[in-house]
DNA sequence: GCGTTTGCCTAATAGTTTTAGGCAAATTAG
DNA sequence: CTAATTTGCCTAAAACTATTAGGCAAACGC
């Protein structure tokens, strides 16, 4: 019989490709089969089992998109370094709206830990050296940051500002002007 | 045979109650026939598909979500809106994840448009009277609130903040401080 | 070439979704 | 109060997904 040539490796890489055409949720291991010619079986020698799929496809995402925000924030610092990483997010997003979905996949604490999502709290926080603030408010900002950015987001992926005037993009922007406004002027508690 | 009385709205009731147990993912057809004691095909007179309950759920999260909130701002304004506006999320995503996930579904335009979706704008509008925003930074705002609230509750429950110093309550209240100094005193373009 | 490893296969089991058609219970009518 | 009708839940069946076990042949190491 021909040897496709699987290796985790090239499922897992093709089925973030899956994910962007037609969504995390549909992506299968039935469909990635049937996407490399080869019976459903076949894969189970890549990977463990459907679930160990999707977290792959996660964590390829959350590095993707780890070293997009490396690369972004490399040399800027301020609001300059804010709207950089704001729209890292905001464009992967956009652009692999399935592998964004993927990086919102829960991983179990061990995983979590190991994975590219740590790089991203860092890079959150190194971006807040460019502000004045200190422990506990930087970490309450880290936190505020991965809730406008992701909420945002996902809003706005998911049609939840669809249509309607003003445009998003300008929406975007004004949203990062508050949040340099409130980074600069952090309020007393 | 004995008759157990399904009613559509028994079935998404207790599709709603499961969701809340084991998530809204694994809210299937098949465990909601298990759980009333009947044969699955039984359920296809009640509810059109499988789309079709979970449509059903996320209607009534959105709804018991925007009765809470039309509570919970009844006779309040400023930041004390604010703050009752986003504990009512946090609140109820803590309370039911499965619903808020259900609520959280994308819908279709049409079913979008005549869900109590359109209240919760209307609220957060009428939330903003309290400050001194006009058009088209209203809808800005309005979608910073929608963003800051999504983003934070889902992060929380997905556990993005998990376990870590300072606790999430105080980053909570911090977040909401922030957003209203923001909305006091909301950026010029 | 020969043996070993390894890749993909067939076969089989189990669970979910959905449709079609049937019988009996509940409801309405005469 | 029986008879007719509606309706509720059932059985049966097809299609798809997930997963495991075991087999054969291709690739590789010598």
């Amino acid at each position: 019989m021909a040897r496709v040539g699987l290796t985790t490796e090239r499922l897992v890489r093709a089925g973030a490709e899956l994910a962007d055409e037609v969504g995390f949720e549909e992506v299968t291991v039935s469909a990635l089969a049937r996407r490399f010619g080869v019976k459903v079986a076949s894969l189970y020698s890549h990977v463990r089992n459907s679930h160990d799929l999707k977290t792959r496809i996660a964590l390829l995402a959350l590095e993707e998109l780890a070293d997009r925000a490396a690369d972004a924030l490399a040399g800027r610092a301020g609001k300059d370094a804010l709207t950089a990483l704001g729209d890292v997010y905001r464009d992967y997003a956009r652009e692999h709206p399935g592998r964004y979905a993927a990086a919102q996949l829960r991983l179990d604490a061990e995983t979590a830990a190991a994975s590219a999502g740590v790089r991203h709290a860092q890079m959150t926080r190194a971006l807040l050296r460019g502000y004045d603030l200190t422990e506990p408010d930087q970490t309450h900002a880290v936190r505020l940051l991965g809730s406008v950015f992701h909420g945002y987001v996902s809003l706005e992926l998911g049609g939840g500002f669809s249509h309607s005037a003003p445009d998003t993009q300008e929406t975007w922007s004004r949203i990062l002007d508050a949040l340099d406004a409130t980074l600069r002027n952090w309020p007393a508690p």
